[in-house]
DNA sequence: ACATGTTCCTTAC
DNA sequence: GTAAGGAACATGT
């Protein structure tokens, strides 16, 4: 577990229920400004129910990933769990963009 | 829309 | 210590 997890962690858990976030902001909040490497920490995700990355979407709005897969089963269970939350998806996009959650906002 | 470059962190040799 | 990879973003063609 390295500090860089500890701060993409702590962020992904402050995320409320209903809203979703971006690797870009995700990433800009940890002050890394790299996608990527907020990619490679949530990959790693140590505690999957503890860190909701399901709720982590592409700044396209796109699912773009999960469990390592950009699709399958996986990215279909991202979707049922952010739906659960009442984020809807659309023709695999986030149907409400206003849904998008930012730091500090 | 497709291809290329950039950026930061983790893992492997 | 050096090299390669990754659930991305931005820019150019």
């Amino acid at each position: 577990m390295t500090k860089f997890q500890q701060k993409v962690y702590g962020a992904l858990k402050r995320i409320p229920r209903g809203r979703v976030t971006t690797y870009g902001l995700l990433a800009k909040e940890v002050g890394c400004g790299s996608a990527r490497a907020v990619g490679q920490a949530l990959k790693h995700n140590p505690d999957a129910p503890t860190v909701p990355c399901h709720r982590v979407i592409r700044s396209d709005l796109t699912l773009g990933g999960y469990s390592g897969s950009e699709s399958g089963a996986d990215i279909r269970r991202k979707v049922r769990l952010l739906k659960q939350e009442g984020v809807a998806f659309e023709g695999g996009r986030l149907a409400n963009p206003k849904q998008l959650f930012r730091f500090g906002a």
